[in-house]
DNA sequence: AAGGTTATTGCAATCGATTACATACGTCGG
DNA sequence: CCGACGTATGTAATCGATTGCAATAACCTT
């Protein structure tokens, strides 16, 4: 017994075959009570644990999701990850985690491997529609891939954007801009495109557009081109695509004396925990990411079931409205 | 052709036996060119892709690698998680993270299984020492587990606390106060030591220390408690044992009219990212958390590959000097 | 030319579980 | 008392690859 004691081990120790330990391990019900109680016993006497690969094998299943993301380092993903982790945890599947930055975009292509994982939440919009069809079960969170038919757990990017903008339109700015986020991604466009409807529908010129990539230095970048803008033709209110934006921008422009929100209004989106907590508090569109991680988890469990649906999940979000964003005095 | 092609139609398509396949999949130099060409001809043609499970369960392997993070939504563990993806993935492994708080502490049993994984990779030092020992080659990072052998990842934390504290006595400050993690974490215990101990080599008295648990929230009841004090006995200079805590409580003091770092200076610990951008910028630890996350997963695969050692590896922290910190005039 | 190498390749056992099918034993209605 | 049926268990095939050993061919050596 020095080797780790396999399913046969325990069939002799208890007097049985191995079949029936297999069912008192998966199907206990079906075997009579007392040779269950042997059979458990002889289990705990062996000190026998089930090996999962070959479990595997024979079910055609792996027992893991990967999640696909564009940065594990960044705080908005892990948390959409915690929300997948607790409803996958409880349905017995593993969380594989993978980071589509670090690796080879070759290699990812690896994941969607029925043999590798039983599902997939995409959480990168940049992928290639193609590597991803007629593979295994995905589900699209937060981003999408064009083209790509898979159900998707997301907000309504163009609304969201469009009640932050409403904010600061009905706090009597009227010269907005908007820090977008990296060129060519959905969400840029979406919030782009809320931003301008948004002020189109008040009549509003079109905002000023500052390029972005969603970091904190493309924030911290904005805040520069807006410090360099002459005072007159400052914009007295800035939407950012993303809280970490915000986050530089405000830093950068406090840096240089300005003060938030009396000479500049600023209205960040996703609601990181951190910007509850800077001064001035950050209002903000709060996204719901542990429910987003939670449906999208839910929605692929409901597919790998058998579930063919391709609808999507949209979350509601909430405007924040903190400290960050005042009034405009027209007359200054 | 229906089905998804195994080895044995490739092995037919090219006229050869499937131990020829398998040779060309995992050895291809001992295959003869031309037999080969016939073969990655073969499988080019069925689209043929290997079963992972099938491979797993000959080879006693799973070519999985588990990371056990205390709490998935902390950024902090984010960007070891990151540093973890990029040793493993090149090294043909898989990351599975798993979230202690939000499985059942029985269930993190089940993870430290060889036929679930071929690794582990700590991060919770509240697990329970004997849940972990004589199963896979584990390595505890950043935090780890009393009584455990096994080789830990980590920074000095008593001499980073000692680096903090006589970084807020040199610039002059005489009442200063440490805000500690949770109790009962090694962590906790090395940071208050190093705080302790610094002070004593200057014969300054004990710290004044409040009750924290590394979150934000309890970094703003840090300040309550620091406001709730009489002004003369305040401490000029706070420590926290973490960044989050530090945004907490600058935030809560902040809001109640109090300048940092003219009223108070603060540094923290662990340089998160966004400390850098806040108003004032925080002066912290540094922890090279990316590095101690490719440190880990490199140690782990050592160990799999069969080296038995159990020495730490401790890596340099570096002293973040920003806004947050400033010299103390005695006469005020 | 016989014996010895070396390079390729195939056969079949193997990894450790699951499960369709067969078997054995009661039980019960007619 | 017989056959039908249900329950509990065993036998053996199966999941899809890997690999030790054997077989063959080609090539040297002396």
């Amino acid at each position: 017994m020095q080797e780790r004691p396999k399913i046969g081990d325990v069939a002799r120790m208890a007097g049985v075959s191995t079949a029936t330990v297999s069912r008192v391990l998966s199907n206990p019900q079906i075997v009579s009570a007392e040779t269950r109680r042997l059979v458990e016993e002889a289990i705990r006497e062996t000190g026998y644990r089930l090996n999962q690969a070959a479990r595997n094998l024979r079910h055609r299943r792996t027992g893991g999701i990967v999640a696909l993301v564009p940065n594990l380092a960044n705080p908005f993903f892990s948390q959409i990850l915690s929300g997948i982790a607790s409803v996958l945890a409880p349905a017995g599947f593993n969380l594989l985690v993978a980071d589509t930055r670090a690796e080879g975009g070759a290699s990812i292509l690896n994941y969607a491997e029925p043999s590798r994982a039983d599902g997939l939440i995409v959480l990168d919009g940049s992928l290639p529609a193609e590597a991803l069809a007629r593979r295994v079960p995905v589900v699209l969170a937060c981003e999408w891939i064009p083209g790509l038919a898979a159900p998707r757990v997301k907000i309504d990017n163009r609304a969201a954007a469009m009640m932050a903008v409403e904010h600061l339109i009905g706090l009597g700015h009227r010269r907005i801009a908007h820090v977008a986020g990296p060129p060519g991604n959905v969400l840029t466009q979406a919030r782009l495109a809320g931003t301008e409807q948004a002020l189109a529908e008040r009549g509003m010129p079109a905002p000023l557009v500052l390029p972005g990539d969603f970091t904190l230095a493309s924030g911290r970048r904005a805040g520069e081109a807006w410090l360099a803008l002459p005072a007159r033709e400052r914009p007295t209110a800035v939407f950012l695509a993303s809280d970490e934006m915000a986050c530089g921008f405000i830093g950068e422009v406090q840096h240089h004396g300005v003060a938030v929100p009396r000479d500049v209004s600023v209205i960040g989106f996703d609601d990181i925990e951190l910007v509850a907590h800077m001064t001035p508090p950050l209002s903000t569109i709060r996204q719901p990411r542990e429910a987003i991680g939670r449906r999208a988890a839910q929605r692929l469990l409901d597919r790998i079931g058998g579930d063919d649906g391709a609808e999507d999940t949209i979350l509601p979000v909430e405007l924040v409205l903190r400290g960050s964003t005042a009034a405009w005095a027209a007359i200054r």
